[in-house]
DNA sequence: AGGCCGTACTG
DNA sequence: CAGTACG
DNA sequence: GCCT
């Protein structure tokens, strides 16, 4: 009586295998990102990007190209103001297709026609307008308007019942109807939750900072920074300690600590920490990619007091050489879109070297972080054997093309092309800054691990590492083994318990599966 | 009192 | 080995 | 720093 593809079947043949090449692999997309909450934004790039499909930013030079590209936008209103049509004209391949067109596809499993869901771009003005202004100058600021502009803390009814939709689309695993709208409505509050105990966590991040920075004490810094996390999660305005004291990871010192900030609007402590002038040009030090806390220390003993005055120092590593060189560069946030371009550049590079290849945007970016410290890459081949030697042939040829920074130095040859990780400095052609960027290449069997390990983030790593170990296993970016004598011999299986995805993974482990921005 | 993640790389 | 880094 |  059940007729073929009722909900009984409610797992999609591509929903649970990321290796299997996408439904939307080869397809280039635009995301126009005006007239649309940033989460149902970034569950659509998640699903497009994880399907093989490569997003495109608006400022993407677009002249010249062959390519079959497509623009995503909400209606036919939000292609004028998200796109800068004398850009475009003159790309012929162009469709201006709904976002409805991806859904429709993941529901559906197979890439679906545009033609139901195309608009109309050519009866609009802005196609014929004269107007010169320089796309690049705008398309910036605009994306990073999005993510400060207050979104309604009311959702209209459309926008709603799109996030369901969204949400129905995904669930592969049972979830109630009930509690999908409770999810949704959830999710939209903490995308719009103001910052309600930013003034108290902001002196215990600033407190950690110091402790891991010039103290070398990791694990108050630790416990600062988990704390400074929590109180920011936190869905109302904190107004006495008692609110604060049953909370888990918050013992006396730290009850008193905020007492203290509470009442007199800062932290003695921290106070006279930032006072030292030793404190502060520690911790310029140790803001160098490199260079820690015990290198700081020896460098301001030495009689350093500035980063020119250590630039002369013979005792840098290379690491801190290149560390220092983009000092500036590295500092700065990565905007979502151009980590997202710098993952496509790199994708097409990957596609002539290796196909089949299977390459992913791992770190903040894939917990749908709006700005991003570096950029991540996560590599495999399905085939289990594609991988081996990979990383230093793709390696190469970024460098020939300019993507990645060879420098001068020992460093990139030195540290560099190692088995399986990468780690260095990168620039896309079109933009300004330098970033720096990881690539790590792992064989299929480790890919789920690898994966869960890449994303991250690292507390919410320490945590399941540490309860797989007190479960008797050992977690890595590797797989899961089991512990063959006591745990502290850290003796382990040499053969991992296999996972294919990281659904299973957290299964294993006995935990309900986060979604990537859930991991934050 | 003692753990608080596990790994890769450098020198 | 210690130090630094990665999530 | 916190927790056992």
């Amino acid at each position: 009586m059940i007729p073929q593809g009722s909900k009984n079947s409610r797992r999609k043949p591509d929903s649970t295998d990321k290796l299997t090449d996408g439904l939307f692999s080869g397809v280039l997309a635009i995301f126009i990102e005006t007239g649309v909450s940033r989460k149902r934004l970034q569950v659509w790039q998640r699903r497009f990007e994880d399907l093989g499909g490569t997003i495109l930013t608006a400022a993407a030079n677009l002249l010249g190209r062959v390519d079959q590209i497509i623009i995503l936008a909400a209606h036919e209103a939000a292609l004028s103001k998200g796109i800068n049509f004398d850009r475009l004209g003159s790309c012929p391949n162009l469709n201006f297709v709904q976002f409805r067109w991806v859904e429709e596809c993941l529901k559906d499993g197979t890439l679906l026609s545009y033609e139901p869901f195309l608009l109309s771009a050519s009866q609009d003005e802005h196609i014929l307008s004269t107007d010169d202004s320089r796309l690049d100058a705008q398309s910036g600021p605009q994306s990073d308007q999005l993510y400060v502009t207050p979104a309604l803390a009311i959702v209209p009814d459309g926008d709603l019942r799109a996030c369901s939709e969204v949400v129905n689309e995904k669930r592969y695993d049972e979830v109630s109807e009930e509690c999908t709208i409770d999810t949704k409505f959830k999710a939209i509050c903490e995308d719009d939750m103001p910052d309600y105990n930013k003034h108290i966590s902001r002196p215990l991040l600033e407190l950690s900072e110091i402790y891991s920075d010039v103290l070398a004490d990791e694990w108050r810094s630790l416990t600062y920074r988990k704390v400074a996390n929590k109180l920011d999660r936190l869905p109302y305005q904190i107004l006495s300690a008692d609110e604060v004291k049953n909370i888990q990871g918050i013992g006396k010192s730290m009850v008193d600590k905020i007492k203290e900030i509470l009442c007199t609007g800062q932290l003695q402590k921290l106070f006279n920490l930032k006072a030292s002038s030793q404190v502060q040009i520690m911790q310029q030090f140790a803001s160098v990619w490199g260079i820690g806390p015990k290198h700081a220390l020896k460098l301001y003993q030495a009689g350093h007091r500035s980063l020119q005055d250590i630039s002369e120092d013979q005792t840098l590593s290379p690491m801190a050489r290149v560390g220092l060189k983009y000092h500036y560069d590295i500092a700065l946030r990565i905007p979502q879109s151009e980590v997202s371009e710098a993952g496509s550049f790199v994708r097409h590079v990957l596609e002539d070297l290796c196909p089949g290849a299977s390459i992913i945007v791992g770190g903040s970016y894939r917990r749908g972080n709006a700005t991003c410290g570096d950029i991540d890459l996560l590599i495999t081949h399905p085939d289990g054997h594609s991988h081996k030697g990979l990383l230093g042939r793709l390696v190469t040829k970024l460098e020939e093309a300019q993507f990645l920074i060879t420098c001068p130095n020992p460093f990139t040859e030195n540290i560099t092309h190692k088995v399986n990780t990468y780690m260095g400095i990168c620039k896309l052609p079109q933009y300004t800054h330098h970033r720096r960027i990881d690539i790590k290449i792992y064989p299929k069997q480790a890919y789920a691990f690898a994966l869960v390990y890449f994303t991250g983030n690292d507390v919410l790593n320490r945590r399941i590492r540490y309860l797989a170990k007190k479960k008797g296993y050992k977690l890595s970016d590797q797989g899961l083994f089991l512990r063959v004598g006591d745990n502290k011999t850290g003796m382990a299986s040499e053969v991992s318990i296999p996972c294919e995805t990281e659904e299973e993974v957290f299964q294993k482990l006995g935990l309900p599966y986060p979604e990537p921005h859930e991991r934050n």
